[in-house]
DNA sequence: TTCCCGTCCA
DNA sequence: TGGACGGGAA
């Protein structure tokens, strides 16, 4: 059902848009309309803050400027600017993502959903993202930020807030007529809130405290892709590299090699070509 | 030491 | 549904 014309709906829509106006941050990602681009800033963003993005993407973007030439990378190459955001694994599916666009999609992004939820490392937010900032097609993107505006204006201060609940919400206030801009106002009036006060978005169902970093398998796992970065070693060589106790850096190459991220001959470990 | 952030798989 | 998955800043 259409809202649009609802007093409070543009009441909502003028609060968002008059911040926007004065206060929208400016990215790279938000210049461009090539789909390609969108898609590298919309992965790099998963579980990673604006400000390191930011200062990786231009240099990614120059190396491997088309689903092409990212398709055809050696993965070692694509690992090593990757560095410094974190979750490797996301670097892999983007470029398995960019070979199967290749192959399967005559290399352009498709915009149907379920083609692009089909896609490695797309999962719902991400599909929708691409499709709002890649097509400028309205639809429900569900970030952290989106949850803060939504829980913040309309959430009586309940807990276990459910993306269900919010989605009726989320679809009547959507400004059908400019897509793209509406979204960035969204996120950017969240980021807003949550500089101002307590996250709203801890009351979502979605919200989840990380276990800790310090000593953690995903600490040993980050060394350990830094190190073979450098040339293929052994256990007990990367062991020593890191200096890290050789039992932990076994379990961790082991759910490298699982991961697809390293391989494995002869007890010596690579970056997988 | 705490905070922040989507996808995937069991 | 809950845990694994990086890393930098405050």
């Amino acid at each position: 059902m259409a809202r649009e014309n609802d007093e409070w709906v543009r009441s909502f829509q003028r609060i968002i848009y008059a911040y926007y106006n004065e206060h929208k941050r400016p990215f790279r990602w938000r210049e461009t309309h090539d789909p390609y681009a969108i898609l590298v800033s919309e992965v790099m963003l998963q579980q990673t803050q604006t400000s390191r993005v930011r200062d990786k993407y231009d240099a990614f973007l120059t190396a491997f400027p088309t689903f092409e030439s990212l398709a055809q990378a050696p993965t070692a190459d694509v690992l090593e600017l990757w560095q410094g955001l974190g979750y490797n694994k996301r670097a892999l599916s983007l470029k398995r993502t960019a070979k199967v666009i290749m192959e399967r999609h005559g290399s352009k992004l498709p915009s149907d959903e379920s083609e692009l939820r089909a896609l490695p490392g797309i999962g719902t937010y991400t599909a929708a993202a691409l499709r709002v900032f890649a097509f400028n097609v309205p639809a429900p993107v569900i970030d952290t930020n989106v949850r803060a505006v939504y829980i913040h204006f309309f959430s009586d201060g309940s807990t276990n807030v459910r993306d269900t609940d919010l989605l009726p919400l989320i679809r009547d206030t959507f400004d059908t007529d400019h897509p793209r801009e509406w979204v960035y106002a969204l996120m950017d009036y969240g980021v807003y809130l949550k500089r101002n006060m307590k996250n709203p978005a801890r009351n979502s169902t979605a919200y989840k405290k990380q276990s800790r970093f310090e000593g953690s398998n995903r600490q040993v796992r980050g060394m350990i892709v830094r190190f073979l970065l450098d040339g293929k070693h052994s256990a007990r060589e990367v062991a020593k590299g890191i200096d890290i106790d050789e039992t932990m850096v076994k379990k961790a190459l082991e759910t490298l090699v699982k991961d697809g991220i390293l391989t494995c001959r002869d007890d010596t470990y690579a970056i997988v070509s």
